[in-house]
RNA sequence: GGCGCCAUAGCCAAGUGGUAAGGCAAAGGUCUGCAAAACCUUCAUUCCCCGGUUCAAGUCCGGGUGGCGCCUCCA
């Protein structure tokens, strides 16, 4: 299997360190909101990747943070923790919250088919863990004290920079940040912060009540659960310039060498070309999506389309188009359910191997959907071709052995009735009146099939 | 200003130097209500532009142009 290394900008042969082991550790969500579809679109990547680590027999020890303290709203390590002002808003607890929104979050990513890591850890669960590391880190000289918290000094550790390729010298300092006098060098960021008395999550430490920095979480929790070097941490490109590059400072100087082999990360999501922002309105959850009668998996097979680490452009057009492709691929799968027709050994052999070598060529999704469709549709009928789509299908997470139709029973009666009088106006030959029924039922979510047994219809 | 990514049909989008996957839309056909749905068929001699390397370039190199992202909360 090859994987793209944003360390080394290249596929690289992914060699596990122990082998038939991998040790993944993946940046999860920040529980003060909602997780919209953008976020979403990174899990999707993560699930994909995990997938395919298992599928090639790899044993997992897969670990996702739950971000429930810390994230400041500013990364200049100012302004106040995202959990407090969400709570603060909502007129809640930070602990509340986090509960909260960990739950949807949870509720959002199961309803995607994306598999669960074993190991999802609270940051705030680990605080001794975080403790212990901005100790050792202040003890080796890295970390030095400030009056508002504990800093990293950047000016120690030469190398910073390097995953992102950034040349510190040439940024422009305090752009937007504000200049902190007492920091020694404008990007050395927190790894603990004091708090004033107002602030409610906090906790003692050698230099009195307080909270971790944001980024320390990421560290500490895996060098807990997977060591002092593991294989695989992802995460989106928005982290590349500052989360993940002081992940690498604060290990790498705690640690004396490298902790991760490859670093991944899932592109953007953009919306009618542009950024998805919340200022926008156009930082879709999955509830808008339901609302406009869009499904978690019409969602998750539109992502199915692009590579992850290229950009993808939602649009709700483009999101129909794949509601109809979805549709009728269950469908095409369905269709080979009971065939008898024989496809040949060879064929079903091609279609396999040519399926497996996408996904392990950096997890190509896109290919490996365009290889099922070319399974998928052909003359001949087999119940071998539903075979290899469902085993397939242990990649894709489509649950392609569903019924294109999807029954609402809350809606039903409503429907049937709408359909019966549909069909009452058709014996009329008051056509019309049948199409502008239809066309409701169509603006409802339901369409229907005129067939030989009777009306058809299904909601999607 | 700095860093980076990307440019493939009306749209979305794969593409490992060897002759353009797949999907949506569209057009034609079957069926039908001169319908919808469904199914079948068709649909890029060409990959932003200009040079170069090569027997061979969408794919490599150089230079343009355009779009986007980050440097500021963000997956």
């Amino acid at each position: 299997m090859t994987l793209y290394n944003t360390l080394t900008r290249k596929k690289e042969t992914l060699q596990p360190i122990t082998p038939g082991h991998i040790g993944l550790y993946c940046c999860g969500p920040t529980v003060y909101n909602f997780a919209h579809i953008g976020n979403m679109r990174t899990y999707l990547f993560m699930d994909w990747l995990r997938r395919a680590l298992l599928s090639a027999g790899l044993e997992l020890t897969h670990v996702m943070n739950i971000t429930d303290v810390g994230h400041l709203v500013s990364d200049g390590d100012e302004g106040e923790d995202k959990m407090e002002k969400g709570a603060r808003e909502r007129g809640k607890t930070p602990w509340e919250i986090a509960e909260e929104y960990t739950e949807v979050f949870m509720r959002d990513i199961a309803s995607l088919n994306i598999a669960c890591p074993e190991i999802v850890a609270k940051a705030t669960d680990h605080i001794p863990e975080m403790l212990e590391f901005v100790q050792k880190l202040v003890e080796l000289g890295y970390g030095y004290e400030t009056s508002d918290g504990i800093y990293f000094d950047i000016g120690r550790f030469p190398s910073y920079g390097e995953l992102s390729r950034l040349n510190l010298e040439e940024q422009q300092a305090g752009a937007r940040v504000e200049v902190n006098e007492e920091k020694r060098h404008p990007a050395d960021f927190a790894l603990w912060k004091k708090a004033p008395p107002e602030h409610i999550m906090q906790w003692p430490s050698p230099w009195g009540q307080g909270y971790p920095g944001w980024h320390i979480e990421c560290s500490a929790m895996s060098k807990k659960y997977l060591g002092e070097l593991f294989d695989i941490h992802t995460g989106g490109v928005d982290h590349i310039p500052v989360h993940h590059e002081n992940e690498i400072a604060q290990s790498e100087a705690l640690l004396g060498h490298k902790a991760v082999n490859t670093w991944m990360h899932g592109e953007f999501m953009l919306v009618d070309g542009g950024k998805m922002s919340k200022s926008l309105k156009n930082a879709y959850l999955l509830s808008d999506l339901k609302e406009r009668g869009f499904t978690p998996m019409h969602f998750r097979f539109f992502c199915a389309n692009a590579h992850y680490r290229n950009k993808l452009n939602f649009t709700w057009d483009a999101l129909a188009g794949a509601r109809t492709a979805y549709n009728r691929l269950l469908a095409a799968v369905q269709a080979h359910k009971d065939g008898t027709d024989r496809p040949g050994k060879d064929a079903l052999t091609a279609f396999h191997d040519e399926f497996y070598e996408a996904v392990y060529d950096d997890i190509n999704i896109p290919k490996a959907l365009g290889i099922l469709w070319n399974a998928v549709r052909t003359p001949i009928r087999s119940h071998e071709i539903y075979d290899l789509a469902l085993s397939l299908d242990a990649i894709l997470g489509l649950s392609l052995g569903e019924s294109p139709e999807i029954e609402a029973p809350e809606l039903d009666t409503g429907i049937e009735e709408l359909i019966a009088r549909r069909q009452a106006a058709r014996a009329a030959k008051d056509f019309a009146e049948a199409d502008r029924i239809r066309d409701a039922l169509r603006d409802m979510g339901v369409t229907l099939e005129d067939t030989k047994e009777g009306v058809k219809w299904k909601k999607c």
